[in-house]
DNA sequence: CCAAGAATTGATATGTTATAACATTCAATT
DNA sequence: AATTGAATGTTATAACATATCAATTCTTGG
């Protein structure tokens, strides 16, 4: 699977989809999708970018749900532990999953110039990670990894690429 | 390479041969190893953990070294620029690099209860994420791997292992 | 040696990211 | 309707990080 997020797809679609999808998934799951949950999702949707909470905040506000960071960080703690939403730990922002409801261990390209990311569709037993987490007995609980640099939009607008 | 930080070895040695390799380094590339930069890498290289900046900079300034936020972090981003260390994005803290002089992208296990992080030896050309990255043009500047989870020592001091 | 310039250090202030604690509202169940 | 548990909202503060400018030290050419 072509990591989505740096190339044309119909984005409409591409919304519409994972919301269905993550619609079924709390019913399936006894989870509630409630308003600033589900309009948390739709503002992280909006564009294969990574959004700091302040930023998803500053939306929710203005639409007159709570102003303070606690309403933020909780929709983000849900959208992530449900697997909605992945945190770029190398950013220190959040993004959309790309493959809501796949099983993935999630992989990003993140161009640091403009903060797009695209989700790679990686399988879950991570390589030399995980050769090197089973040789040392160790239990991986999340994996984070993120490829920092420039996206090809960006390379092209740079003078001296 | 057996990943470095949960297994026994001759930390005053590993720490020593550190410190030498930085300083041929420095002396190789015109590098300043100035008083605050050598002993915050002291500092970092004490255990196989990642510290936060302000706890560097607690022991910075109870040594005399300068008391503000900016000493450690500009001592924090000499090391890490050099390569003499890394930062956890997974944890907002630094750790002495393990393999100091080797050329390598580094990957972690990160021990989510007691810190302690290993440092496994990955090749440069990074797997998936590097496949991933050709196919989309994106130019990769730095890679961020992290596995957080529980450490070995950890698994065994769990009462419900 | 010493003056000029560059790099490093130090301090103040502030910006950014994140959470603790508690009150209130809402929804499901009895 | 009363109970209860989850979700929301607010205040306050903690934790992480940087911009700016002044003072010092370290080169290096004169």
């Amino acid at each position: 699977m072509p990591p989505l997020g740096f190339h044309k797809h119909d984005h409409a679609d591409c919304v519409r989809s994972t919301l269905d999808r993550a619609e079924a998934h709390c019913v399936a799951h006894n989870l509630k999708f409630t308003r600033v949950r589900k309009r948390t999702l739709e503002i992280l949707l909006a564009e294969h970018r990574a959004l700091g909470a302040y930023d998803v905040l500053a939306i929710l506000a203005k639409e007159g749900m709570g102003a303070a960071p606690p309403v933020a960080y909780r929709a983000l703690d849900f959208l992530t532990g449900a697997g909605f939403a992945h945190k770029i730990e190398g950013l220190n922002a959040y993004i959309a999953c790309a493959h809501l409801g796949e099983d993935h261990a999630p992989a990003f390209l993140v161009c640091t110039r403009c903060k797009s990311v695209a989700e790679a569709n990686t399988a879950t037993g991570k390589g030399r990670l995980g050769e090197a987490a089973a040789a040392a007995g160790f239990r991986i609980e999340r994996t984070v990894v993120e490829a920092m640099g420039i996206c090809p939009a960006c390379i092209e607008d740079t003078p001296c690429a």
